[in-house]
Parts: structure tokens; C-alpha cells; sequence
RNA sequence: GGGGUCGUAGUUCAGUCCGGUUAGAACGCUGGCCUGUCAAGCCAGAGGUCGCGAGUUCAAAUCUCGUCGGCCCCGCCA
């Protein structure tokens, strides 16, 4: 690798000079970091990208002109400094940084370019509020935190593309202006000149494009694709974030794993230097949600959801006895220690369950004697050992009980355990990483508002194999080869094994209700692609920006975008979107409707 | 679309409940002093449309309504 960043106007970095480079005369350029002037004797603290690297002038030997220059800087000046690399004397020796062992005798500072005084200071651990920060995001990415971050996503793309290469896949690109996809996320439309009143999208994916790919006989497709979606956002949620996208001919899920494992191993040794063990862990969508309440489950919490309706059944305790004659699930959460939560504290995990829709959390301390609770009198001792049983919950721990419906009690205490996890892993030293995957979603889910049966992935998703007998007779219970890579509680990743036959396709989008005149209109070029010779084939999608969040250790998906947006989609150093200009409206055949006039609520004069 | 929370000096915040003196602090900035710092130190100084608009009041940073913006959450995100 060439490592010599030299150039016209520079011999070295500010990151690279060490002992060993004692006596060479050298020219470095950066932005000024700090001065610090200590009446005739500077330090000049040059940062770039690289580094920073200490320059001084000595008492005595500094010429009158070099102490002028030296004093006229100011932060995020850029200069150029000539002069001699010095070993620094006995204890001045910096170990913080990699160049602290010497410092350059300033012999020539020229300022190349002044700066007005930043908005907030270029450091590492800024304070600076992030409207700031965003508006002046290139101040923001000079500071070392952000530079690592970027140069972290180089490396995580740059080794990807490496590793894919290797495994024999082409990177192929897909088009920016695609037809627009009426089910799903809402598209970005791009307006066109040449035809009134028709519209270019925006792709959300280019999932189609890499299954056609497919047809073609590609065989083997990857790109690092940007994809658009105009839904609202959140910490994790760009309107633009950038996926390693994936298709592959001639496989089965297994394929697709080993794959991925292989790629993510690769990228978490090399730019990490983590060592990860393969396989991971496979678990299907319905245990997954029995034992963790959620289908991206943090497995750095240990935890596990607990059934208690066996061992209530029949009590006299109503809330427990009727529910489970009901058909209802008392299902449960160990918090450890938790016995030792205060009343607010235990009111604010409550609170996280109602979230998730649940009426209630029923909560048990364990003591010596058995439980200690509000409903303990009219719990009898015998059930309340059961429980204890059933969760394993030790003296001194919290039990978290939700009576529910059996998935809304799973997802409630889900909540809850994400929770527990998050604050687990506040505490806990970074660098655990727990992968899984997760297998064997629903193919179908019913859309709450329609009532209708629409497909959890896409239309194209293959049904597990031993389920297709009761695609018609029972599809909600119908699983697919579908399945998310998932880490720390966070979903990496999403793919499926896609369908290839037709017939297997028709009576897909049959119970999905599409009738042929709306398949054409949204997916003829698909269809008839397949038509011609489609092989089976599958593929996944990893998100870059959450994956790259993750590596580095950052909370928000901000960190990892050079320019990202904020949650309410602006971007506020260009201050996109715009007012467009008229004529080019007129040219777009475009006509603002004015906005509805709201009635006026406010106090009017009495 | 809905909810929560925040908006005061260049920056981060206090002051807002309970209206009333000249709106404070730290960092940054400017000037001075200082011969080994690396978050340098010491002294002095400048710096405010209290997001914006309306209302209530003798009086509004403070109360009310609207509005704009940041962050977080629900819906949404195949």
C-alpha cells in the first residue's frame, strides 16, 4: 500500500513523524489546532487528517518575522510550516499522541488560507448541539471522531467489495430513476420533462433490478446502493442510507448465511480486529419471539421470557385464573435485582410495556418467603413457587408479569427486555458483538387498516416448502424463507429465497388479492422476465450505515453519513429542499396547488 | 399524522413554576502579561432581537395562543 502522502506543497503528515526522523527538515500543512503563547515561545498544535503534530520555536533562535506570523494565527487557520524534526527534551515527551515524542523547530509559517472564529471548537468531545454541528458539517467532520467514523466506512466498502470480488460476484449498477412502486414505503418522485404528468421514483431498493440481474444470469450480484425512502425518520432512519445489496443464483437460505458470515468475519477482523465465531446462531421467528419478545433481540441480555399460564391455571387470583380460562398467556421477565427498584423505577418499566400495548405490568419481588407483591395474599403459595420455578428468578430479583393475548404479551415484555438490555450494555465494556439470525418470518401479515392479507417482505418471497400446502387454507400461518441478520438488538440486514416458479407466484399474489390488470400495471417487466427462464436465486441486503453505527460504537446513523439529514428531513447546510424556480416548474408542467388556509384557533381580541 | 422535550451571549447552560433591580456562569473571542506547554496559566475587556408572531398585563425571557426549528418516541418504514 503507497503510504507516502507527500506532495508540492508538504514532505510529510502531521501523523507520521516519529523519533527516527530526528534532524530531517520537513514541511508540513494542516489546520491550526491550538496556540499556545508563552510570551515568545509558541506551540502550534497542526492537526489534519492524519494527526497532530507539536511545532515550537526556540528562546533566542526565532527570527522576529516567524514570531509575527506565529502570533497573527487562529484556529482553522490553514498553514504551512518549515522547519527542523527535534527530539523533545526529558519529560515533555506527549504518550497521548503517536508524534509525541518530537516536535518541529519552526523555521517559515505561512498562512495558506485564514478562518473566521468556528462556531464551536474542533475536538473530539464537542458539546456543540447537533443543528450546529449539521449546519456546519464540514467543521463538524475535521473533528477526529467523525474522521475515523468515515475512514472506518471506507474500510468496512473498500473490504466488502474486496471480499465479494473474491467470492466471484460482479458489482453491477442500478438506475437512480425507476418506476415508481405503489405498495410499501412512500416513494421520492422525480417529475418528468419530456412526459406530462408522468413520474420517475426513486428507488427504495433495487430489489427488482437484482432479481432481473438474476434472469440475466449474472449469477452473482452485489452493490453498495444507495436507496431512498420519503417515510418519517429516527435515530437508525435516513431518508437516504446505503445498503450492501446481494443477489445470488442457485441457492438456499443456508447459502445466503454462510455468505454472509463469511463477509461480515472478514470486515469485523479486518477493520476491527475482532474475532467472530461462525456460524451464528439460527433461530426461528416464533421461538425467537417466545423467548425474547422481539425479532431483533439483543442476546448480550441473557434473559428470557418465562411462561407462567401453566402454573397459574386455576388460581383463584383473578387476574391470573380467569386470563388463562380465557385463552390469554401470563407470561413474564426476570429483572435482576430488580427487587431493589424503587416505585418510580418500576413505574417507568410499566410504562415501556403499556407502549407496547400492553394493560399492565404485574410485578413480584422474590423473597426468602416466596413472592412479595401486590396481589402475593390471594396468589397461592404453591403457584407463586411455580413461578419462581418457571423463570428461574433468584432472591432478590423483580418479576415483570404481563396478561395478554400470547404475541402481545411476547412483545410487550420484549420491550421491556430490550430495555433491561440497553442498560445492560451501558455498563457493559464495548466489543461484545452477538449475531443471529433470525428465520422463518410470516409470509403474510394482515394490514391492520385495510384487514386485508398482504405479503411481511415482498411479493417475490418464497414460502417454506412444508407450508405451501396451506397458502390457501391458512396463509397467516404460512412461513417464508425470509430472515434478518441481527446484532446487539439491531437488525442488520434483511433477505429472502425469492419464488421462481409461476405457479408458486400466482397463487402467492391470489391470496394476496391482486388482480392481473394491477400485477401488470406494477410488475409486468418483472413477470414477464420470469417468464423467460427465471433461476432459482436469493439474496439479503445489509445496512451500511447501521452496520458501520455498530462497528464503530456510535448511537446515531448521523455519525456515519458525511451529510446526513435531520429527522425531519432537511438538510441544514444547504437548506434542501428549495422553493423551485418557476420556469422550471413550467418546464416540469408542474402547477403548486396553494396550501389549505387553516382556521385561525387562537385568542382573538374579546 | 400524533405525542414528549428543548430553543436565553459565538457555544453549552442557569434564570421561566411563583411576571418586577443592570438577564448570569463556564468555555470560546479580543487585548495585556508570561521561556516548555500539550484542556497551558494569570489579569482585563467586548459580546444578548431571551427562535419568530400575536395576546393578557402598569410591566413578559417568565403567563396564553399560534408558528418555525432541533432531538426522542408512536404510527409509518415491502
Amino acid at each position: 500500500m503507497r503510504t507516502d502522502r507527500s506532495t508540492a506543497l508538504r514532505t510529510h503528515t502531521c501523523g507520521e513523524l516519529r523519533g527516527s526522523d530526528e534532524g530531517r527538515t520537513v514541511t508540513l500543512t494542516g489546520w491550526v489546532n491550538r496556540v499556545r503563547d508563552h510570551g515568545g515561545v509558541y506551540f502550534l498544535d497542526l492537526r489534519d487528517r492524519y494527526g497532530v503534530t507539536q511545532v515550537v520555536t526556540r528562546p533566542g533562535e526565532a527570527a522576529a518575522e516567524l514570531l509575527e506570523s506565529l502570533a497573527a494565527l487562529r484556529p482553522e487557520f490553514v498553514v504551512q510550516v518549515s522547519g527542523r524534526v527535534a527530539r523533545r527534551p526529558e519529560g515533555m515527551v506527549n504518550p497521548d499522541r503517536p508524534t509525541g515524542e518530537v516536535e518541529v523547530v519552526a523555521e517559515r509559517v505561512e498562512t495558506l488560507a485564514p478562518s473566521e472564529v468556528p462556531p464551536f471548537v474542533i475536538e473530539d468531545e464537542t458539546n456543540a448541539g447537533e443543528d450546529l454541528r449539521l449546519e456546519y458539517r464540514y467543521l463538524d467532520l475535521r473533528r477526529p471522531r467523525l474522521q475515523r467514523i468515515i475512514g472506518m466506512r471506507h474500510q468496512v466498502t473498500m473490504t466488502t467489495r474486496r471480499h465479494l470480488d473474491g467470492e466471484g460476484f460482479l458489482e453491477i449498477e442500478t438506475p437512480t430513476l425507476v418506476k415508481p412502486t405503489p405498495e410499501g414505503a412512500r416513494d421520492y418522485l422525480v417529475p418528468s420533462r419530456e412526459y406530462p404528468g408522468r413520474f420517475y421514483a426513486l428507488p427504495q431498493s433495487p430489489q427488482l433490478y437484482k432479481q432481473i440481474l438474476m434472469v440475466a444470469g449474472m449469477d452473482r450480484y452485489f452493490q453498495i446502493a444507495r436507496c431512498l425512502r420519503d417515510e418519517d425518520l429516527r435515530a437508525d432512519r435516513q431518508p437516504e442510507h446505503t445498503q450492501i445489496d446481494i443477489e445470488m443464483s442457485f441457492v438456499d437460505e443456508e447459502d445466503v448465511y454462510g455468505l454472509v458470515e463469511r463477509l461480515v468475519a472478514r470486515l469485523f477482523t479486518d477493520v476491527l480486529g475482532v474475532g467472530l465465531e461462525l456460524p451464528f446462531p439460527r433461530l426461528d421467528y416464533d421461538e425467537c419471539l417466545d423467548r425474547f419478545g422481539s425479532d431483533k433481540p439483543d442476546l448480550r441480555f441473557e434473559g428470557e421470557i418465562a411462561d407462567f399460564t401453566a402454573a397459574v391455571a386455576g388460581s383463584e387470583f383473578q387476574l391470573f385464573g380467569a386470563a388463562v380460562e380465557q385463552g390469554q398467556c401470563v407470561k413474564g421477565l426476570v429483572v435482576p435485582g430488580g427487587g431493589a427498584l424503587s416505585r418510580k423505577e418500576a413505574d417507568a418499566l410499566e410504562e415501556e410495556v403499556k407502549l407496547a400495548g400492553a394493560k399492565g405490568l404485574a410485578r413480584a419481588k422474590v423473597t426468602a418467603q416466596g413472592l412479595e407483591t401486590g396481589f402475593g395474599n390471594r396468589l397461592e403459595p404453591d403457584r407463586a413457587q411455580g413461578m419462581i420455578a418457571a423463570c428461574g428468578a433468584r432472591e432478590g430479583d423483580l418479576i415483570g408479569v404481563v396478561v395478554a393475548e400470547r404475541m402481545k404479551a411476547n412483545r410487550a415484555l420484549g420491550r421491556l427486555r430490550a430495555c433491561l438490555a440497553a442498560r445492560a450494555a451501558a455498563g457493559a465494556a464495548p466489543g461484545d458483538y452477538r449475531f443471529l439470525w433470525v428465520r422463518h418470518f410470516p409470509l403474510f401479515e394482515r394490514d391492520e387498516e385495510t384487514g386485508r392479507i398482504a405479503p411481511a417482505h415482498h411479493m417475490f418471497t418464497m414460502p417454506l416448502a412444508e407450508d405451501l400446502p396451506r397458502l390457501e387454507s391458512d396463509p397467516l400461518a404460512v412461513r417464508a424463507q425470509l430472515y434478518d441478520l441481527v446484532m446487539n438488538g439491531v437488525e442488520l440486514g434483511s433477505g429472502s429465497i425469492r419464488i421462481h416458479r409461476r405457479d408458486i407466484q400466482e397463487r402467492v399474489m391470489k391470496v394476496i388479492g391482486l388482480d392481473g390488470e394491477t400485477l401488470e400495471r406494477r410488475f409486468g417487466f418483472m413477470l414477464k422476465a420470469f417468464q423467460y427462464g427465471a433461476p432459482p436465486h436469493g439474496g439479503i441486503a445489509l445496512g451500511l450505515d447501521r452496520l458501520v453505527m455498530q462497528m464503530a460504537g456510535s448511537a446515531s446513523i448521523r455519525d456515519t453519513i458525511a451529510f446526513p439529514k435531520t429527522t425531519s428531513a432537511l438538510s441544514l447546510m444547504d437548506g434542501a429542499p428549495s422553493e423551485a424556480d418557476p420556469a422550471d416548474l413550467e418546464e416540469l408542467h408542474i402547477r403548486i396547488a396553494p396550501r389549505a388556509a387553516r382556521p385561525q384557533e387562537g385568542p382573538g381580541p374579546p
